[in-house]
DNA sequence: ATGTAATATTTTGTATGCAGAATTCATAGT
DNA sequence: ACTATGAATTCTGCATACAAAATATTACAT
């Protein structure tokens, strides 16, 4: 078996981004550092170092003195940061290799159906959605701007429980998500960027109603 | 007089920018963090605090029981970056505040003017460049995305001080300033965007024979 | 009862210490 | 001379220790 070989601070934060998505800290917003070093059975050093690299992020916010907390959900930040990722991975989109979409956009469409027909656990959605808009932008070689869009999206966690068990905005999303694919394999690149640029618009719709 | 009250990691980091720009760090791009520290005058938690904080904005990479160095630069890492700029500033116009931009809209072509007037050091120019940048998104109040733009452009500081010593790269910036300005003075957004993102275009463009 | 000052406790921010990995250097063998 | 091997050194990553700031508690005065 191949031994876990990355630095502690970077499992941590898988560790509490995963939890973010749980809503594990739905409301106690503040965070103890050596509480949840000791929860997770690390020392306070590579937590704070996980801690600072989120709050990089935007994931937390930090005072002088008072330490970390994850930064309050507002609506006004959510639709910000939608209009953030639509217009990135639009870019993405259009500096993707051409041939590369050609390729994945019947994997694409079949993804997106399967995920309308199937309901399933939340988690497992997120997921699935995540797995998807990762193949979509698979074609994409500016490898900086990959990793901006999961910053991001890492941030964009902290709203994702909200939507907790209503199945609408999933089955908007799979339709959406067809469309996309079909502007691809008809080779309808612009398209496909406007029907993306749709997905973040009417997904930030979806959720405003949910935030406080 | 005020005494400093950021925390220590913050004041390293922009300490460590400050010399990114100065070129401090060109051909040695290993940093030894022990050494660093005690140059600094600090120790090394919160040095290293500030090396995680650069490395998750792409500034530094880093590798498991090798620590940190300065990212390599490339003309494709820079293309990549210019291209993000140019997408999220583009964004930012967008969804500025157009009284606002009716407003500083003469400031911001008088200050292009000066621009190309005065030819002064380098560190001034982009002292100047940035500040006009800012005065021309300081309509957008999408925090979020202004964050994300100065953590991108902290990463382009790397590249800045490639250029030390022309002045045509200068004179074509002011110029194309000037043409942002008169767009927005004409009321016509769409046009200082595109605008814009020529100027990101061209300076990438100007820069990218200097890149090894 | 309420507000305030003084003190105790908690918690963060920074420094130091230590184990193990990576690198360097020296030596031996081909 | 060049490579391989192994010891010595350096450096990182993580843990612990300490000091200062913030928060909670108590005591007291109004």
């Amino acid at each position: 078996m191949a031994i876990e070989r990355r630095p502690l601070r970077e499992q941590i934060r898988s560790e509490l981004l995963l939890r973010l998505d749980r809503g594990d800290f739905a409301g106690k917003t503040d965070i103890n550092e050596a509480a949840l070093a000791a929860e997770l059975g690390v020392s306070r050093t590579p937590l704070r170092e996980a801690l600072i690299r989120l709050a990089g992020e935007g994931v937390l916010e930090s005072k002088q003195g008072r330490g970390f907390r994850f930064a309050p959900v507002s609506r006004k930040e959510f639709r910000q940061l939608c209009a953030i990722v639509a217009a990135l991975e639009a870019l993405a989109l259009e500096s993707s290799d051409p041939e590369y979409l050609e390729r994945a956009a019947p994997e694409l469409l079949r993804l997106a159906q399967d995920f309308s027909d199937n309901i399933a656990e939340r988690q497992d959605i997120e997921r699935h959605d995540d797995e998807w808009h990762d193949l979509l932008l698979g074609g994409c070689h500016n490898e900086r701007l990959l990793d901006l869009i999961t910053g991001v999206k890492a941030g964009m966690r902290r709203y994702s429980h909200l939507v907790a068990g209503d199945s609408t905005p999933l089955e908007r999303a799979a339709e959406e998500h067809c469309r996309i694919a079909e502007r691809l394999i008809a080779g309808d690149r612009e398209g496909a960027i406007a029907a993306l640029r749709d997905n973040w618009v009417n997904g930030m719709e979806r959720m405003m109603s949910r935030i406080p």
